[in-house]
DNA sequence: CTTGAAAGTTAATCTTGGTTAACATAGACT
DNA sequence: AGTCTATGTTAACCAAGATTAACTTTCAAG
């Protein structure tokens, strides 16, 4: 395999683009260039540069498609992604909110070398802090519930399996109320007209809004 | 104290002169853009760059001088590439062949979260693998030993102290025969005319040339 | 089927950090 | 002192990645 030789930038334009469409939003270009905190022009720029170097299949107006060159260079970004912040939470002890940023840093210089040393010290692991998935080596993405916490009906005991933010403020509050992967979690009291759900978390009560419901994964089968 | 935020060329740039001030090495254009594998014109680019920064002294023809501000980031790139060679050789026993490289692109990204958490993890350490000191928070320097094993005298058991090569092919070999820090050494013989040396390595013999001699760092006193 | 707002593109421009080629200077050696 | 060679500088250029401003396209809604 020849290295593609790709540029940071690109790599997270490519990131961001992966992940929109596994958010299950088109990528468009200017929820390319919000995500990535540019202008909409630099995002067409880039575009063009990736739709040269074969990475994703660029056409005016259009949203934008990765091939597969371009997919595989996401999800090795991403793999590194959350292999380091799986490792620095592991490692350093460093709250979960706190690696993302670090890891969004690190993800590009992330050599091979490094990359296996840590994967093998970690026992190739499948999730990270967040519970997202790390894709393997080869580039497949492990499978992960698609049952949200705030779809699920009252007095249903689950997992939480994933929590699917990065917000840093939100995370730390997240993690002080037990809402990590994990945890136990039942659904108690569901307020009508989508209001807040009294919950259960491991052996305490608490209540959340369905803003954050939203953004908890949980088991699609009971715990066990 | 206002973040300076200088780029990675840059950084690379103020280490680069640091390191070959620290070697005895006047810092010049040409050793510079040498040792940074660039051309001699982008190296004076960069230092007019860095002296309208304010980092550095930059006068046509002249050796450049790094100011305080200058040293002070020198200090803290080179105390963050030193950190994260040992954290990768201690928390994933990657050999100190190869932790050099790694640390070289990693070094720009080392926040102070993470660099604080390391510290603390590995207690606060004042050597790298390679026995080469890291410069503390607050920029000092750690005293090391200026006796090179090349200059003792026959007969005189010392410890090794630092092996101050980053080659990795020589790196690896070194680590093979035992020559490290914390090896016991002594020379048996000397032969003439800058001749081989036939070294005792912890409880082997050993034959050395001078060029590698005179990379060993040995202790100041006897090996208790 | 027109139209206007939202989304996307283009053009002109900037900075950084490189390159090569040509020129300038310092300093050692006769 | 004059001259040669090392070293250093300048000039012209380039590509990446960004910006803002102006223009174009799409598409939903009347």
């Amino acid at each position: 395999m020849n290295k593609p030789d790709v540029s940071r930038a690109q790599e997270d334009f490519l990131k961001t683009a992966y992940l929109l469409n596994s958010a299950g939003k088109p990528a468009t270009n200017s929820e390319i260039a919000k995500a990535m905190r540019v202008s909409p022009a630099a995002a067409t720029g880039m575009a063009k540069r990736l739709g040269d170097l074969g990475l994703l299949t660029y056409l005016r107006y259009q949203e934008i498609l990765l091939t597969d060159k371009g997919q595989v260079i996401a999800l090795e970004i991403l793999r590194h992604h959350r292999l380091l912040e799986l490792f620095f939470t592991e490692t350093l002890n460093l709250p979960w909110e706190v690696v993302h940023q670090i890891a969004d840093k690190f993800e590009h210089d992330l050599d091979e070398v490094l990359e296996d040393a840590i994967d093998s010290l970690l026992d190739s692991p499948s999730l990270d802090p967040h519970g997202d998935p790390i894709p393997s080596k080869s580039g497949a993405m492990p499978a992960t519930s698609t049952q949200m916490l705030s779809d699920l009906p009252a007095r249903t005991p689950r997992l939480v399996t994933r929590v699917m933010t990065q917000e840093e403020e939100l995370l730390a509050y997240l993690g002080r109320i037990g809402l990590r992967p994990q945890a136990r979690v039942m659904i108690m009291e569901r307020k009508p007209f989508n209001g807040p759900l009294r919950l259960q978390i491991n052996d305490e009560e608490n209540l959340i809004g369905q803003e954050i419901a939203n953004l908890i994964v949980v088991s699609e089968t009971d715990a066990e």
